[in-house]
RNA sequence: GUGGGUGUAGCUCAGAUGGUUAGAGCACCAGAUUGUGGCUCUGGGGGUCGCCGGUUCGAGUCCGGUCAUCCACCCCA
């Protein structure tokens, strides 16, 4: 049996990779009209920096890490999202100490050891960006609409969803009285009552009908949010509403990852099956701290690239540059220059094989050229190219030094 | 980790009740009289029938196992 890539591992082929591509360029780009900056951090890291900051609690680290003890006996995994390596580094080289804002976006490979799925792979790329030492919810705003921007860039659709799990401030009481609340009820699906235990705000989004009659009653964070929190919340409606982004609170989003506090936002897609979520993100002020730095405000968010790529459609195919080939076997040198030439400004293919007309024709046309430039016997003498416009269907001889420097 | 579907050519799939050399469409390559593409026609190359084992005179077909894949749960991007 031949090798083939690990379960939940994909090649990426053309034309997919040139739509990776340009998602990365763009992405970048318009992050970069945010103020922010280019960061690459390593891929494997030391398991305790994602213990400490998604939770030894959360399915990510309790199940789903690709976790080992390497050759020098340190216990390491491969990153399964990317927010806590960039704080790390953030920690390391000392910016939380430096003061002042710093904005980094980053783009690679994450590694989640799942069931693979539809949307649901264990390597995925991610798009992140990371924002420090800004508390506003002005900088909350700047987050979604950088999020936004780019699905916009893409003509992707979406729903957005926000919401505010609060500060640890008031974030306590409210867990204190939701499992309270949960404890009271009687029949809960089985699911249900495995979450109230270990993460009892995810109750309140369970599928389960019977569970949501339930919940109606059940406390509401915004309730129990603390007057910062609250007036942070309703800042950042004001300015999305000024902004004119469509949004939906939802009080049962919750985030899967420890570290969130206050803003938490989803941007999801209704064509991606059950993993619909396409752009996950929101606050996590005490995280950089609890790593050990200098308390730092801070809010990211990360886009799913493969589950992205299946919302873009193919871009129209044009007709581009030359094919290039030889009608008989003294002609392929003068085509092999010619191609070379060509390609300091054009995208050539070049024919090694002689053949006749018609077999190249159909090469140029097949590779969706613009231009077939052959060399036959007449045009070897002559120091003539032969080309052909396949769009224009226009045809006529040129020397050869006019085909490779004049457009 | 749990449940269900599916594994036959590069791709999409046919192959009733087991029975000779396993097929189609698309794709690829080559031709259809002189150096003219997309359409059409003809021909050609290409298959360990996912893998292992069992039943049988005989297995792509039946049985068991295993692996992979897809979808869903869980969870997330």
């Amino acid at each position: 049996m031949a090798i083939k890539a690990l379960r939940g591992m994909k090649d990426i082929l053309p034309p997919t990779s040139a739509q990776y591509l340009t998602f990365l360029q763009e992405a970048s780009t318009i992050a970069s009209r945010f103020g922010f900056e280019y960061i690459e951090t390593p891929i494997l890291e030391e398991s305790a920096l994602f213990l400490r900051s998604v939770g030894e609690e959360s399915d990510i680290v309790g199940k789903e890490m690709y976790r080992f003890i390497d050759k020098g006996g340190h216990d390491v995994c491969l990153r399964p999202e990317g927010t806590a390596g960039v704080v790390r580094a953030l920690i390391e080289h000392r910016l939380d100490r430096q003061g002042g804002v710093h904005r980094f976006f980053y783009h690679g490979p994450m590694f989640r050891y799942e069931r693979p799925q539809k949307g649901r792979l264990r390597q995925f790329h991610q798009f992140g960006v990371e924002s420090f030492g800004e508390a506003s919810p002005y900088e909350d705003g700047a987050i979604i609409l950088l999020a936004k921007s780019i699905l916009d860039h893409f003509s992707i659709e979406y729903t957005l969803k926000i919401n505010s799990l609060g500060c640890p401030k008031c974030i306590g009481g409210y867990r204190e009285r939701l499992v309270a609340f949960l404890r009271e009820q009687e029949g809960l699906c089985p699911d249900c009552q495995r979450r109230r235990e270990h993460n009892p705000i995810r109750t309140l989004d369970c599928k389960d009908p019977a569970c949501q009659e339930r919940y109606q009653e059940a406390p509401k964070i915004s309730d129990f949010l603390c007057d910062q929190c609250h007036q942070d919340f309703t800042k950042l409606q004001e300015i999305l509403n000024q902004e004119g982004v469509a949004y939906e609170v939802d009080p049962t989003l919750v985030r899967g990852l420890d570290y969130y506090t206050k803003t938490a936002f989803e941007f999801l897609s209704g064509a991606l099956g059950a993993q619909s979520a396409i752009v996950g993100g929101g606050r996590y002020d005490n995280l950089v701290a609890s790593l050990g730095g200098r308390p730092t405000p801070a809010i990211g968010f990360a886009i799913g690239i493969e589950r992205i790529l299946e919302l873009i459609p193919p871009p129209a195919q044009e007709r581009t540059g030359y094919y290039v080939g030889a009608l008989l076997p003294d002609g392929v040198d003068r085509a092999f220059h010619l191609a070379q030439r060509l390609r300091q400004r054009e995208p050539t293919h070049f024919e090694a094989a002689p053949k006749s007309l018609k077999a190249h024709l159909k090469g140029a046309d097949r590779r969706n050229v613009r231009y077939a430039a052959i060399i036959g016997e007449e045009e070897l003498a002559k120091g003539l190219v032969w080309i052909k416009d396949l769009v224009a269907k226009r045809e006529y001889s040129l020397p050869v030094d006019e085909v490779a420097e004049v457009r």
